[in-house]
DNA sequence: ATTGACAATTGGTTGGACCATTGGATAAGT
DNA sequence: ACTTATCCAATGGTCCAACCAATTGTCAAT
């Protein structure tokens, strides 16, 4: 396993570009829910590239549940909360700034749900399956490795936990966490606070213990203390971080 | 309001069906994880349409994470637990089949998240929000109303608990589970089923009622049991409904 | 005031051409 | 024989130009 996670170069093709100009421009507001998006023609003028190219932009864009189009008609911007829960990546990250609290709310949805996972992949894991959960608290323990690497096993757990639940649902939700998680801003914010991944490992070890000696309430309470940790955020209305 | 509910003509667009046997293909496993679909060309020659509908196909479901298309390559096929949530419906609902344990699975999974969103809206909610809450009520209750009309009313009762939480995330979710509550072939399982709205009713006056004397314990423990008859299927591995 | 025909706008579809990337086949070098 | 470099066929990416089809508003006829 390398030591240091690189990332792919971004080779960007035209219509992903223009989608997420579009995308964002919607997100800010610019277009406002119900308004018409410009014709696509005049689209491939300002944007300067083919119609075509605005017109995938535009299916995806459709895909997202951000706008609506009618032939004869153009496209109209739907309201965001319609939107796909795809976009929650781009709108905690919007205009370089993290919308704090937005984390926070999604952290008050996160919390009761991982919960419930957890005691699931609590109450259906076998002993086999500890392996691989063992094999990841390891990673994440290893200080020698480069920091995101060490996150990215964190996330890993979190997928392997929800294939413990043996239930198909929680495994596309942890597999959508992870890749929401591992989204460009958000490495980048846990980079530049330094932090440590480290400090869940008390807690799993916690819940390892405990599983092994069949005592699954002592497991569930000690993933209960590791997702309030990693869901670690003030409720809305109140606002700021910690 | 009318009285019977009707739906759109279907006007579809040809990338749309193109999209649509795609993802039904790969959703049946016709096309495996890692296999790759036939070229662009061939595809369009197959479909009997323009490379352009199979690229704007393309386009959406590599929106859905059902497929990653790099240049020079062709479009190689994702695993379906991968993909988007937005594939929840189609999964369900595949060839004209209903899969029962899938269905238990996400009720599993919404049964939890929603007995937390219900609370939070208990919590928050003020009394002129009440309002809403009693009219789509009363349209519920109302057994001279079209049947599917009445649990389009329940369905938005969802949405209003949501909105009631002041949380986004919790908008969106809500949003997202009542667009696939409506989705066609679940509207023609209740139509078959014949499947009475009003039994919910209860329920929601006990909470009501419980809300207007600010007993929220008792509010709560009501909507756990709508939400348990909403959400009534046996555990998975077990496998049938009722 | 209502209805119906018309026309402008705008998305939908087509065919064809050419560019860019990928991966394997082939040739060259050691 | 093995490695490396080169080339090429396959395949997606982009562009262009034209025409079809749905929508909406306009305007005339009733």
């Amino acid at each position: 396993m390398p030591v240091v996670a690189f990332r792919a170069p971004a080779r960007r093709r035209l219509h992903e570009d223009v989608a997420e100009q579009l995308r964002d421009a919607i997100l800010d507001g610019r277009f406002a829910a119900g308004r018409k998006l410009p014709p696509e023609r005049e689209l491939a003028q300002e944007f300067g590239v083919n119609r075509t190219s605005v017109r995938e932009a535009l299916k995806v864009l459709e895909g997202l549940g951000l706008v609506t189009v009618r032939q004869g008609d153009g496209a109209t911007v739907r309201p965001v909360v319609d939107a796909s829960l795809e976009l929650l990546g781009p709108m905690i990250f919007h205009g370089g700034r993290v919308d704090l609290g937005l984390v926070a709310e999604m952290a008050e949805v996160l919390r009761p749900m991982l919960r419930e996972m957890g005691r699931l992949a609590i109450t259906r894991c076998r002993p086999a399956d500890l392996a691989a959960i063992r094999a990841l608290r390891d990673v994440v323990a290893d200080g020698t490795r480069d920091r995101e690497m060490r996150f990215r096993a964190l996330h890993d757990l979190l997928v392997v936990l929800a294939d413990n639940t043996r239930n198909r649902v929680w495994q596309m939700v942890a597999r959508r966490l992870r890749r929401l998680f591992r989204q460009e801003p958000l490495t980048a914010a846990r980079t530049r606070l330094r932090r440590d991944p480290g400090r869940f490992v008390p807690h799993i070890d916690a819940c390892l213990d405990a599983l092994d000696q069949k005592r699954h309430a002592d497991a569930a309470a000690a993933l209960d203390r590791l997702i309030a940790v990693l869901a670690n955020f003030q409720k809305p209305h109140g606002g700021t971080r910690r």
